[in-house]
DNA sequence: GCGAGTAATAGCCAGTTCCTATCGACTAGT
DNA sequence: ACTAGTCGATAGGAACTGGCTATTACTCGC
């Protein structure tokens, strides 16, 4: 059985003639002849009394044509919401950032995104590098906004924009009142961190590898925002991503944010997804804003 | 599109592996696969992401996957219902008769019908020959039972048996005690018939046609009931066809039967149907077992 | 009887669907 | 790290299907 006898089958049901059908199926007569022939045969019954001058249904053509209009009926459905969904830049798209990252990026893209791809629903997450990788290898992430350089295996990755770490000093710290900061300058300091599992900590580990500084051992802050108050009550000094420095989450409040001298220590933000994803062009055009918000 | 790709996309979606899906689709994962494609590169959309070891659906597979699940469902459903009517001696027929063969016939052919026949379901309709063969051609009758010859336009028939005519006369009539009668014997009776319409009347005309006799001008029944109350009531004498005289209709109430003498007249009674119908193993079914319950 | 109308049949071509064989990518076990 | 195994994609060829035009068969109305 085919759906397109089915819709000869229509056709026929409705016109009562094979020739009328036959237009409107844009085919021959024959061919919707031998269709509907072949339909019958393959049904085992006869659907249509070839009469004189009229084409009749049998009982069995009545019963069958309301499940074959049915049927008809959605197969055009189909195509109908695979058409609707044709659009790449529309539907959901699964969106994860790690927590350095997403409270302070999301506010600087969400304007640009929603006018460039205003029928793109972004479902957002907050993840740690490791579960996130994990979501988007189980396909419940589509995409993930992270720092690079991260394993990828099935996954594809792409920078978006270097970020520059800042020092956060309290304000009555020796480090506040100079110009500029080295790094060689936070010899002897103590540092705070975040909790494992936080690429942050990792990085700031990485950055300050090469000099004397002591983690706070005590303490270890669940998120940046907790950071910056330990920092602020004078536990000891941090680094801080430059993004997480921007309008209302600058210097005061007792703390201070300082520029590193050059070089600058940075670390790179970068988008990952699955190789075999169907989103490649939402999740390119995701990419785009982003790089072109964080670039200008 | 087609029924088939709907197939092997539910059945990939439910296996959610290609050559799992190929075997209970029974073709080879090469062919499930490529149908899968095609049917993505008609629709325009992805619908399956294949991921290193796993395939999952995308949004839009997710949406078409119901939709197709349920043609799937229903076109299961057209084979079904064509199996169960496959059955030729099933179903309704509708099934006219004359008036002066219908409520004699059927109680001689019922018991019989509902044996051999048990799934046939009859409708049963009683016409004169004119409008029976008028809904026979319509569509409205599938077969009809009536007195041959008819004229047979696109209208197919077979004989079914012969039946005698006799002769109902009035208790006290000479003709009462007579051993046989001849047509002879009729002439100077007042003959009463049916009204127009009803071919048994034209039928006795032609029988008496070669003798004198005179039909009554004033009374024209409308049934072989009535027709058999005015012999009684001594108004005449008509003729009967056999099968409206046996048991309960038979000799008694002021009224005699007699049987003619050779040559016995009689008419030829008989089944009728359209040439295109799609009936014809039920119609062929009813014609003999009409036909074996005449002759036995 | 003849022409118009209508569906069935015949014969042929092109596109589709299917198969087997093989490849390429990835995984897991040694 | 290498190898065997799994799994889906690709290639090439055979068989089938669906489509066409031309023609036939049958009714019907004049």
């Amino acid at each position: 059985m085919n759906l397109r006898d089915l819709r000869y089958f229509v056709a026929l049901a409705e016109t009562r003639h094979f020739g009328k059908a036959a237009e409107r199926s844009f085919v021959s007569q024959p061919t919707l002849s031998a269709q509907i022939k072949k339909l019958e045969t393959y049904l085992g019954v006869q659907l249509i009394e070839r009469q004189p001058r009229k084409v009749a249904l049998t009982e069995t053509g009545l019963k069958i044509l309301p499940i074959a209009r049915r049927i008809v009926q959605e197969s055009d459905e189909i195509v109908s919401v695979a058409r609707n969904e044709h659009d790449p830049l529309s539907g959901k798209l699964k969106l994860g950032l790690i927590p350095t990252i997403g409270p302070y990026l999301l506010p600087v893209i969400t304007r640009k995104l929603r006018k460039q791809l205003p029928r793109l629903k972004l479902m957002l997450y907050e993840h740690q590098t490791q579960p996130l990788l994990e979501k988007l290898r189980a396909g419940d992430l589509d995409l993930g906004i992270l720092a690079l350089p991260v394993p990828l295996d099935g996954l594809e990755a792409r920078p978006l924009y270097d970020e520059n770490f800042t020092l956060a000093v309290p304000t009555n710290s020796p480090l506040a009142k100079r110009a500029n900061v080295k790094l060689d300058d936070l010899q002897g300091e103590t540092l705070l961190l975040l909790e494992d599992g936080h690429c942050l900590r990792d990085q700031a580990l990485e950055v300050c590898s090469r000099i004397d500084v002591k983690e706070s051992e005590d303490y270890r802050a669940t998120s940046l925002e907790t950071l910056r108050q330990m920092v602020a009550a004078g536990l000891g000094i941090t680094l801080l991503p430059e993004l997480a420095t921007r309008g209302p989450f600058g210097s005061g409040h007792g703390l201070v944010v300082k520029e590193f001298a050059r070089p600058v220590p940075s670390r790179s933000v970068g988008a990952v997804w699955r190789k075999s994803t169907a989103r490649t062009d939402a999740i390119k055009a995701v990419c785009d804003a982003i790089h072109s918000s964080m670039s200008s």
